[in-house]
DNA sequence: ACTATAAATCGGATTTTATCGATATATGGA
DNA sequence: TCCATATATCGATAAAATCCGATTTATAGT
């Protein structure tokens, strides 16, 4: 667990605000076609309004962070958050700072 | 309190450590003439190895995202852990998360 | 008023980050 | 094999961050 590493994951609003989206699918993502169990479809996230490879680049950042776990499945890619992760960065920070 | 300035503030490593020293000062700070009560003053964290105009900038930063308070007293300028701010971004964050 | 010290700001060089469109790669289906 | 779709990567550009030395500003003391 790189906490700096992290920290810089966490310092665009829209790596904050996709992780956020994440934590619940349902309500975010609902148009999307496979079930949202095996998590959520790269593409679904262009919906920000930047480019695919933007949000390619983002959603690369988060997962080399560990922030996100990845699955592929076919020809897409869907993203979870990785929840241990989050909790033991929070722990680290809540010490660190 | 502005979470996405302060997560800004906290991507630079050398940030973080400020942070870091001025939860002892008694042990990072010994070597300060004025009493640690009034806080650490600027020039101490020079010894970082950076610029006086680059641990100006850090200060700033950090000062600016609400982390830190600031003192002048005469031709010094002291700095203390924000605590309350600390402790309301890390709940903040431990939500938003 | 002059000098000395601490800190902030300025100007500029360099590096990193963010972003895009275009292209490459991976996979699946016809 | 060929085509379509999803994602990743490349190349270029623009913006932001980092860093420095030099200068300016603020304050104190002589």
């Amino acid at each position: 667990m790189d906490r700096d590493e992290i920290l810089k994951a966490l310092s665009h609003p829209m790596r904050v605000e996709i992780l956020n989206w994440l934590k619940d699918p349902k309500e975010h993502f609902s148009s999307q076609e496979h079930p949202l169990e095996m998590g959520v479809c790269a593409s679904q996230f262009e919906r920000c309004g930047l480019s695919q490879s933007t949000v390619s680049a983002h959603l690369a950042t988060l997962s080399r962070a560990g922030l996100v776990t990845t699955r592929r499945v076919g020809q897409w890619v869907f993203y979870k958050r990785n929840e241990e992760a989050i909790a033991a960065f929070l722990k680290q920070l809540s010490q660190d700072l």
